[in-house]
DNA sequence: GGTAGACCTGGACGC
DNA sequence: GCGTCCAGGTCTACC
């Protein structure tokens, strides 16, 4: 089934899509005139693949299944955090404009990142990033859908992500070795635990009051996230007050702003300090020189 | 508050 | 084929 949503004048589609890796791990992926495809599990406990095309001025949204009201009215809600359509970037792009290293991003309709659908998925891709390679992340992040989530019934080979409550019930050595995740296993275990219990409630974040220092400590009572996760999942819930400062952070500060000498991450955060509550975006939308 | 070492995986490299 | 080294953030113990 069809239906459309509609998104804000300054919005880009293509540019929600690939504002970061997380397009490339499953159960995401992209369209072929760059637009996301995704599989989701309702509350219903009904699970379907959605596409999202931009159809001029609007979003057209396809569904695998045919949905109740209730259901379509919550896949609705789903895409519109996952795109972020409710962010106003008006203030930060005004800042914009008179960057040159981010005036093409004000041009592309960039700053929408692209999100998870619950909090909880974003946690536990964002600990699947941290102290490894790119490539291993996807490559766990595969494992754990296909391993835990529910079955697409059209495509029975897709998963969605699993739920907090599969996760929960997965004993932690299977996990460490079925999923390759070493260390990042109980991380996982733990916080599925967590969240099924009733102890943490990740989703009433995204709506939250608390001032983001206080949001950033209660991400951080989360096992396995520090500094740079918690920076990075304070930009997925529209906080940009900090910068995830990672080891490629590192390296194109130094080439941007020191000539190549080795900075600290100190150095990384005063170079951005200056954007003050959009500093995250800043830094995620700068026009990097290419390394000499 | 700062620092060192351990935690894991897998790729690169030398033998 | 085997062993060693390295990259990638976070945690814990220690100073």
């Amino acid at each position: 089934m069809t239906f459309t949503l509609t998104p804000p004048a300054s919005f880009s589609l293509p540019a929600v899509v690939r504002s970061h890796g997380w397009i490339q791990m499953s159960p995401f992926s992209e369209t072929p005139d760059h637009g996301l495809s995704y599989i989701i599990r309702l509350n219903t406990g009904k699970v379907l693949r959605f596409e999202v095309h931009a159809i001029g001025d609007t979003l057209r949204v396809d569904s695998t299944e045919l949905l109740l009201e209730p259901e379509q009215t919550e896949l609705s809600r789903h895409i519109t955090w996952m795109l972020d359509l409710e962010q106003d970037f008006t203030e930060f792009y005004a800042l914009a404009r008179d960057e040159p290293k981010l005036a093409r991003m004000v041009e592309r309709k960039a700053g929408r990142v692209l999100r998870s659908p619950t909090l909880f998925e974003d946690v536990v891709r964002t600990l699947l990033t941290t102290n490894t390679l790119w490539k291993h992340t996807l490559r766990m992040c595969r494992e754990l859908t296909s391993r835990y989530g529910d079955p697409l019934p059209c495509e029975p080979e897709l998963y969605a992500f699993p739920t907090p409550e599969n996760l929960a019930r997965v004993d932690e050595p299977t996990l460490r070795e079925g999923c390759r995740m070493g260390y990042r296993a109980p991380y996982v275990t733990e916080l599925s635990q967590r969240v099924t219990s009733g102890e943490l409630d990740l989703e009433i974040l995204k709506t939250s009051q608390l001032t983001t220092l206080e949001l950033r400590n209660e991400l951080m009572t989360i096992k396995g996230v520090g500094g740079y996760a918690a920076a990075n999942l304070l930009m997925l819930l529209g906080r940009y007050d900090y910068v995830p400062v990672d080891s490629w952070a590192l390296k194109v500060v130094s080439n941007e702003f020191f000539n190549g000498e080795k900075v600290t991450p100190k150095q990384v955060l005063e170079t951005f300090v200056r954007w003050g509550k959009w500093q995250g975006l800043a830094y995620w939308f700068w026009d990097w020189s290419p390394e000499l």
